[in-house]
DNA sequence: GACGAAACGGAGGCTACCTCCGTAGTCTGC
DNA sequence: GCAGACTACGGAGGTAGCCTCCGTTTCGTC
């Protein structure tokens, strides 16, 4: 039984067909409407019925987490790139704040799953944010290794500030000015006050 | 015409005792399930139709603001207490922050259409939010003036801080010790490092 | 007590969620 | 190719919440 035959079955044409094509109406139909669209509509746009699209993402956040997947790769190629390009580790820290406060902002509405997520162990969601988690501490540690992040901060808390950060962003506050304050806030937050001040 | 008997029109009983049964009834049904809760299911407990319901409180916002209501005098009781008991613009601010933090957790939820109503001049709940900055903005001042408040923070900023960090600690993370570490991180955030460090 | 106005209530239209099951489409083995 | 098995589809339909409209009730006044 160790070993059993799980039967190839190979995945139908028309599933995949399907799936790709929800995806892609659901990518447009979020951008425009933020994450709260809804989801019958989806399935109407991509001319699938209701069933279907529940068949193929039980619940909102699976398919929030599908679309997420894509833009995953791409977060994480920054991630090396930062990594290896960055002068320094605060520089780095920053940066990668920065992206994934991006990340975090892909779709209207986006941070309020992401925040559920973090709390619930079954979400789909969740798997993804505690990458992030993981990434956000190989960089704070460097940062607080080298004396310029504090101490006490855990990326845990990192990462939902920036998540905070980008939920006042959305819809409510258009203000630019607003949304620079707020990161130099939160940058102040964790940043050790120029240690090095002669 | 200016003068004109605007005709005394006294309210009738039956719509005050309404008023104020649904609002009893609201407050404690917000309080378990949030303010995101079914209105009908308010209406039904209170006893009414929705209709009713919909006549006193034309919207979700405008049922929150009339229940924030009592709480508000509250808070101002406790604003004035604050300037007058702290010792310093620094402990008062940090006093305030946390009030207001409080506060703004009073139901479930409540962030979230606070935000929205700080975009929105409409929202019955945005005359409240505005009396909120205002008064931090009289702690943060004289913060600031002290050098105890780093000097470019400004007070909506401030309060859009403290309302994300309520945000963060909804149904999210019942962790006392996130809580507490994002209250570490705000305040890091804003206060001057220690200018008296002699 | 009767009249006019104010307030009530709930039926009903709307939208969205999600499920269930008869039907249609796909793949496999021959 | 074709038959058979099985996978996946679609959409009808049940549920729930929002909000409105209008016939009816209740209140205050004269």
């Amino acid at each position: 039984m160790s070993t059993a035959e799980v039967r190839p079955t190979r995945q139908r044409a028309d599933k995949a067909r399907n799936r790709s094509h929800i995806l892609d109406v659901a990518e447009e139909f979020f951008s425009q409407h933020g994450v709260g669209g809804s989801l019958e509509t989806i399935a109407k746009r991509a001319g699938v019925g209701p069933g279907t699209l529940y068949r193929h993402f039980p619940t909102r956040e699976a398919l929030i987490a599908a679309l997420l997947q894509a833009r995953y790769e791409q977060l994480f190629d920054r991630f090396g790139i930062i990594k290896a390009e960055s002068s320094d580790s605060n520089h780095a820290l920053e940066q990668w704040l920065d992206a994934l406060g991006e990340y975090v902002t892909a779709f209207d509405g986006l941070p309020a799953p992401l925040r559920v997520a973090l709390s619930e162990e079954s979400s789909p969601l969740a798997i993804t944010c505690q990458a992030f988690i993981t990434a956000t501490d190989e960089l704070l540690t460097a940062a607080q290794r080298d004396g310029y992040a504090r101490p006490w901060i855990r990326s845990r808390e990192l990462f939902l500030s920036v998540l905070a950060t980008a939920w006042l962003r959305g819809a409510a506050l258009a203000d630019e000015s607003s949304s620079r304050a707020l990161r130099a806030i939160l940058r102040s937050g964790w940043a050790e006050p120029a240690p090095t001040a002669e």
